[in-house]
DNA sequence: GGGCTGAATGACAGCGCTGTCCCTGGTGCC
DNA sequence: GGCACCAGGGACAGCGCTGTCATTCAGCCC
């Protein structure tokens, strides 16, 4: 009981190790009775073949790594642990697991990470969450030494000389388009924008989203729009330069839930009643939009649907089913809480 | 460069591959000079050693696997991220690697949990986050089967006959009745206190801390005391109960940020000025403490530090270094932000 | 009936390390 | 000089699996 190795299982259903292990690994040589004994063996033994001795000798290593390079309190990555919860439970599904690396964006020492995930640990793939999707030569890296990767939220495209990896995304643009028709379906048309970070794809797609659906290509009032970084410090001058404007924005929405908290702090400090006076709405559903006062208005990502997704995508490949698409989109959904209202 | 071996190194260093092995793992036999030559043609030829090859054939597998159960959204398990930062850096430092595993608490397996962490992955010590790590299945499963485990904030306390392991935490008590003090020496006297989970021995200690600092052993006006559990929206009521109340206190203090923001939302909601007319005070300093309005007094716990304690326990105890204490006890901190203050 | 095909299974050689045991040559000591 | 002793280093056998190739035995065709 205390190790069960393929030995005994071999042993126990009376076939060799080499049967064992093609039952185990759903081989395709193998009886139909042959197989109910291996199995039934392995069951009363409580086996479990041991990832070390599969990794060594095989081929797959059955671990994948989720690179990460941010606190909590940095720019909005706080759904890491979201994403990966998504991601565990499809390793589990396939029998994978998920190891989690940590990387300083200061001292990156991106040779040494590559290093350690190839060499090292020889994982099968390896998710990659902002900023660190987008580094080129992290993914150059990666690439060259032949590794797996999926890619949340992407910023950088594949180009024909370069294929960085799978994406996954929501679509940025319409999440914006649809929000902001929400504003203006409620009545408002002086809607303020926070920008997020000028290098994030995701900022720019949100933004032309948002232009598209308030000026419809026409003219616009750049006093609406204001720089933003994705971080809820960055949001605050810029909420506070719009609602200091003589004629303020009857609404304010931002490129992400972190800077829409930075605006709801703004306007709690002006004395500006949310959403009586002003509206606030961001993108992301952190854990601390429903939480704030009032409860934000913004739009939710599956993001646990998009970390499954990401695991199954590189347990998939190495199986050996090669999937077809560079990027797969997933939809989002507007969160319609107490923060937007129609103008006064 | 695509994969060197440790024979690669040992024919450039030209000494036998255990000579490698041993200078590697800083054994003892190896003279100064045979060292540096392994130590160079390491790092020429850029070699990582197998951590499958060593988890096989050695007693070791560096392996430290962190056992997660609920989501972001549920009970305030929120600071699992820092945690995990922590320990992902100790682990590097001792050349280990952090697996996350994840179990759904309803249709919890321990026994395929725990098989799994044995047989298949052998990793060398488990780190356990309420509510797992009082779980007493689950830990005497994993006591059976010899796996060194590493609480944290643990509720169960060891006994004669049943170890459960090394606990880490914060001294519960004296955070609570260091805030409690914080909010007397502003002036109140009439302070709420919000409960937190019954089962967790966190709540109790700071009920205790918050009861001693206030009334110092005397009667209790029961009416100040409303139950909780830790959630956000157990706080709701709890904080309504306080607020109806016709002498209503002048100050809360919940035992958990979660539920401190519920009292601040319910106080927004029944426009009760904050701090103008009630001062609002939690523990944990969750990220969204510092982002909601007005900015949570609270007490920070040194999560970062508290992972990468748990994982250095693990490593050592690995490496031989059996450590004595059975229980460490980290520095809180008071943070003072806007939502406290004298009443009016 | 003989040879052929193919499904089912086994033998065997590693994968890249570590643990154990053994060899070597120099040192100190009586 | 002889001997014990020890630091420094090598040989070798696995660890528990998977890949490759060989073997066995039915069934089948001409």
């Amino acid at each position: 009981m205390s190790k069960a190795t393929i030995y005994d299982v071999a042993r126990v259903a009376n076939v060799s190790i080499k049967t064992v292990s093609r039952v185990l690994n759903g081989e395709p040589k193998a009886s139909a009775e042959t197989r109910a004994r291996v199995m039934e063996a392995a069951r009363s033994l409580n086996y479990t073949p041991s990832l070390s001795a599969r990794a060594l000798s095989g081929s797959r290593s059955f671990l994948i790594a989720l690179v990460s390079s941010g606190g909590v309190s940095d720019n909005g990555m706080l759904y890491v642990t979201e994403l990966q919860i998504g991601a565990i439970q499809a390793c589990r599904a396939g029998g994978y697991h998920l190891l989690t690396e940590y990387i300083d964006l200061g001292a990156s020492d991106f040779t040494a990470l590559t290093e350690t995930l190839v060499s090292t640990l020889r994982v099968d793939g390896v998710i990659l969450i902002p900023p660190l999707c987008d580094d080129p030569q992290l993914l150059s890296l990666l690439a060259r030494r032949g590794v797996t990767c999926v890619r949340i939220s992407p910023t950088l495209d594949d180009s024909a000389e370069q294929k960085w990896g799978w994406g996954i995304d929501i679509d940025n643009y319409q999440a914006a388009f649809q929000m902001t028709r929400h504003l203006m379906d409620q009545g408002h048309r002086d809607i303020g924008f926070i920008q997020g970070h000028p290098k994030h794809a995701a900022a720019a797609q949100r933004e032309a989203g948002y232009r598209d659906a308030l000026f419809d290509g026409g003219p616009i009032p750049e006093r609406l729009i204001q720089p933003g970084l994705f971080t809820f410090n960055s949001g605050l001058p810029a909420a506070r330069a719009l609602l200091e404007q003589k004629r303020r924005p009857t609404a304010i929405f931002a490129a992400n839930d972190s800077m829409a908290m930075a605006a709801l702090s703004v306007a709690y400090k002006m004395g500006i009643p949310v959403p009586g006076a002003l509206s606030v709405a961001g993108i992301d559903d952190l854990p601390a939009a429903s939480v704030v006062c009032p409860p934000l208005t913004t739009v939710r990502q599956p993001v646990k649907e998009m970390g499954a997704a990401a695991a199954r995508f590189i347990i998939d490949r190495t199986a050996g089913q090669v999937g077809s698409y560079l990027k797969k989109v997933f939809d989002h959904s507007l969160v319609v809480r107490e923060s937007t209202a129609p103008p006064a």
